[in-house]
RNA sequence: GCGGUCGUGGCGGAACUGGCAGACGCGCAAGACUAAGGAUCUUGUGGGUAACUCCAUGCAGGUUCAAUUCCUGUCGACCGCACCA
């Protein structure tokens, strides 16, 4: 078959014939499917695209064929650094290299043949879209969830540009690696606080790999402990977060991160240690984020000359500042229990400290820093309690006595949004000197992204030095006034995607409610596991505060997520140009097709599990599909034959339907390299069937043939519609039911079991169906070789296990 | 350091709730058809052994009638977090 003029044959048919457009009148069937939109940053679609998609489009496909009106849209992630440093590299401006990229990727995909709904296609650098990401982010303003403010932020120097959290990965920038910075800047936040204990609470009700939903409970990171207030001697409190208020009673010392707040009063109060305050300070300021986040770093802190006083034993403990406390975490304050906390005890050994055990192990004394749970020694009335009851008892106390009390913190911190680049949606915001800052309205949106500017890096925002741009009046009072220079983070603009594909041509609103709540949550989300903690927690919380604003009436966008593997080099190391072993599609699309390229691709991996790449195999899809070619095309020219049902048939309809029954269930689960195992054992059974068999019941085989197709188009689309219409069909085989079990024909007479004697097997014999335990024991022990191994035993047991395996145990 | 996932033939990978380890395919070997085969078809294919059988799911233990599957320890690979108080 050539494949390349059958694949565009179809290809045009499905567009004329609007096969893969959604049909709204079947909304209440609706299965919505997504892949993760592409990101346009490459010229054309690599092998992970088609990882993604090719399986992702086969498993839409099966469940088209089970009855569901399956809504499966494409679209482009289009905003974002990398065609922004491209075009700081080349001189190409942003906007046209993205066309450019979109428009070769859009063919490709075509060219993929997967179902994509392309009357739903979203560009989200289009006006029709950032618009909409515009008016998300003043709801979300209007709401009290998007706020500014001064904060240390992460600084990359070769993006010049501020990184979210969940951008830095290991101290470096998710994008280019370089080592991320902190800087002292005013940026917009999104406040996904909020939301903390909701989206920590939900993820359990998600149907989402379990490593990706630990993944997030720990980046949310919930612990539950307690505050305890220390007075100053300067008249402040010192608030500090602990796990552990059952070590209270050990505090030597209290730290503050050298950023906290307290420091400047501090250091007036102690002009003898002023000069040492500053300088920690200042080399605190100036150690990079790698350097300061390593465990193996020796402990630095220096005295405050301040001291503060212990809540329960009003005793007198030394205030030092160290950067192993974390300005951003908690209160930016602890309290050292150097006896029973491995970095307070470091740090307490280094500077001289004293170390107070207030924990006993069970049974005996302790040197090193003993942090697990024990009995409480030294802690007054509160000797003898267990960690537990200790813990709750201390904090009960502290809150009577209005010196603490019991405290939930998150590890969670609020979204940064503000991006210093110009390839974004423009922040729709405006300072203006009288009324400070001022939403622009709804109806001045979309803020349009000027095409003229320049945008080499300065050091500040592209588009500040954009007159026409910054420059515009208040809404307010009508004065003079200027935009905000900065753009939105891309993963705003992918927090709602999959909203404005349900109703991606609607120019009133960004989506309907009514229809939103019909068309979502998606039913499926495949893509990879690296957005783990970054879009699919923004997607999460966006998705909770436009519930929450009336918007939509669910609270989470994905119910099921699956990610897919990584497809490796032959070399068996990530594809990357640098190791010089990636593999291009484009070459195996040219010789094999895309039907074949995409069957490799579910065969010969495990899909979440992805592999090596590996040649060989694509060549012996190849050499399957032409079997089936083969088959079916022989099968055509066979007349007349018996109608009887035989054991042949019934071999046959066995085969077929222990196929189906596989293949439904394992398609469900992504597993499609055993399903497409249960369809080449199929065919190997046709292919019996018409060799051993001089006279066929026709009839029946070439219904078997017809099934097979049916099964078949799923995983090879093209091919099978070009077999299809082989076979006198002028419909779609996509608008056929995928065959569905028949039960009876899997009944069996006799099934086959595995004889144990003691575990060992002995032998392997046909018992007839519908024995009753005893009749199955006294068969096994008639049987001849069993007998002769048993004679003169007892069987003291026999375990039965229906349809597999009998054991007796003899002695 | 903490958390997680995974270690199965020469290779990719199967094995549902503990129940015949190695499905399916690649590769390899032999044969058939051929002028020829890199096409197609048939058969065989974890290892040892002449055979009875024995040994095999990283390694060492444990639970069980039965363990790739559950538990403990250990080695290795990968991923995530990383001074989070």
């Amino acid at each position: 078959m050539d494949m390349k003029s059958v694949e565009s044959k179809w290809q045009a048919k499905w567009e004329k014939t609007k096969l893969n457009v959604f049909n709204k009148k079947n909304a209440d069937k609706k299965l919505y499917v997504l892949e993760m939109f592409s990101y346009p940053s490459g010229a054309k679609l690599h092998v992970g695209h088609w990882y993604n998609y090719g399986p992702t489009d086969t498993y839409a496909r099966f469940k088209k064929m089970q009855g569901f009106e399956v809504f499966q849209p494409m679209g482009f992630d289009a905003f974002g650094l990398p065609a922004e440093n491209y075009a700081i590299k080349t001189g190409i401006h942003p906007k046209d290299s993205t066309e450019k990229n979109i428009e070769t990727m859009e063919r490709q995909l075509r060219n993929m043949g997967a179902m994509f709904d392309w009357s739903a296609e979203i560009k989200t650098c289009e006006e029709n879209y950032y618009k909409w990401t515009q008016w998300l982010f003043l709801q979300l303003y209007k709401k009290g969830l998007a706020y500014r403010k001064e904060a240390l932020v992460n600084w990359c120097p070769s993006c010049e540009t501020v990184l979210a959290n969940e951008q830095v990965i290991g101290g470096e920038c998710e994008r280019c690696g370089s080592t991320v910075l902190r800087k002292d800047m005013t940026q917009w936040f999104f406040k996904i606080t909020d939301y903390a204990e909701e989206l920590l609470s939900d993820v359990d009700g998600l149907d989402w790999p379990e490593k990706t939903k630990l993944m997030q409970k720990n980046w949310i990171g919930k612990s539950t402990g307690c505050e305890i207030l220390f007075e100053c001697e300067t008249g402040d409190t010192i608030t500090v977060f602990t796990t552990r208020p059952d070590t209270v009673f050990g505090v030597n010392y209290v730290v503050l991160a050298p950023e906290h707040p307290l420091v400047e009063k501090l250091k007036v109060a102690h002009p003898e240690q002023a000069s040492a305050i500053e300088a920690y300070v200042q080399y605190a300021a100036e150690a990079n984020d790698i350097d300061r986040l390593s465990t193996a770093r020796e402990k630095t802190g220096v005295f405050t000359g301040a001291y503060a006083i212990h809540p329960l034993t009003n005793k007198r403990v030394p205030i030092y500042l160290a950067d192993y406390v974390l300005y951003s975490y908690g209160t930016g304050a602890v309290m050292a229990v150097a006896a029973h906390d491995e970095r307070d005890y470091a740090f307490a050994t280094k500077y001289g400290l004293p170390i107070t055990q207030v924990i006993q192990k069970m049974g005996g004394e302790t040197l090193l820093p003993f942090c697990e749970d024990g009995i409480l020694v030294n802690s007054g009335e509160f000797d003898g309690l267990s960690g537990e009851e200790a813990r709750d008892a201390i904090a009960v106390h502290l809150t009577k006595l209005g010196k603490g009390g019991k405290k939930v913190n998150y590890r969670l911190r609020d979204w940064s949004v503000s991006r210093q680049r110009y390839w974004g949606a423009p922040i729709p915001m405006i300072h203006c000197e009288k009324c400070g800052v001022v939403p622009v309205p709804e109806k001045d949106l979309p803020v349009k992204l000027p095409y003229d500017v320049e945008f080499r890096p300065s050091g500040k925002s592209p588009l500040a030095s954009h007159e026409g741009f910054m420059r515009c009046n208040c809404p307010k009072c009508g004065g003079k006034a200027s935009r905000d220079p900065d753009t939105l983070d891309t993963f705003v603009c992918s927090s709602w995607y999959f909203l404005r594909y349900a109703d991606a041509h609607n120019d009133k609103q960004a989506f309907s409610t009514e229809v939103a709540n019909k068309m979502l949550p998606v039913d499926v989300y495949v893509g990879g596991s690296e957005h783990a903690c970054m879009h699919l927690l923004y997607a999460r919380f966006i998705t909770k505060a436009l519930r929450d604003m009336g918007y939509i009436n669910f609270g989470e966008p994905f119910k099921r997520l699956v990610h897919q593997g990584i497809i490796l080099g032959p070399d068996g190391n990530r594809m990357s140009k640098s190791h010089g072993n990636v593999i291009s599609p484009d070459v195996y699309i040219d010789e094999y097709g895309s039907d074949i390229f995409r069957l490799y691709l579910m065969f010969g991996f495990s899909y979440t599990e992805g592999g090596p790449w590996n040649d060989d195999g694509i060549k012996s899809i190849a050499r399957f599909t032409d079997k089936v070619e083969r088959l079916v095309l022989k099968s055509l020219e066979y007349k007349g034959g018996h109608t009887e049902k035989r054991s042949a048939e019934k071999a046959l309809d066995y085969a077929k339907n222990h196929a189906v029954k596989s293949i439904t269930r394992d398609v469900e689960l992504f597993s499609f390299n055993t399903s497409l195992a249960r369809i080449m054992e199929y065919v190997n059974a046709l292919q019996k069937y018409d060799s051993e068999n001089e006279t066929k019941n026709t009839a029946f085989y070439k219904a078997c043939i017809e099934d097979l197709i049916r099964m078949f188009a799923p995983f090879a689309p093209h091919f099978s519609e070009e077999l299809w219409e082989a076979t006198g069909h002028k419909d779609s085989v996509f608008l056929e039911a995928y065959p569905i079990v028949d039960e009876s024909a899997l009944i069996k007479d006799e099934t086959e079991y595995a004889v144990q004697i003691n575990s060992k097997i002995k032998a392997k014999i046909m018992i007839p169906e519908g024995l009753s335990d005893e009749e199955i024991q006294a068969t096994v022990c008639a049987y001849p070789e069993i007998a002769e191994q048993i004679a003169g035993k007892t069987v003291r047991k026999c375990i039965i296990v229906k349809g597999r395996l009998v054991n007796l145990i003899v002695g």
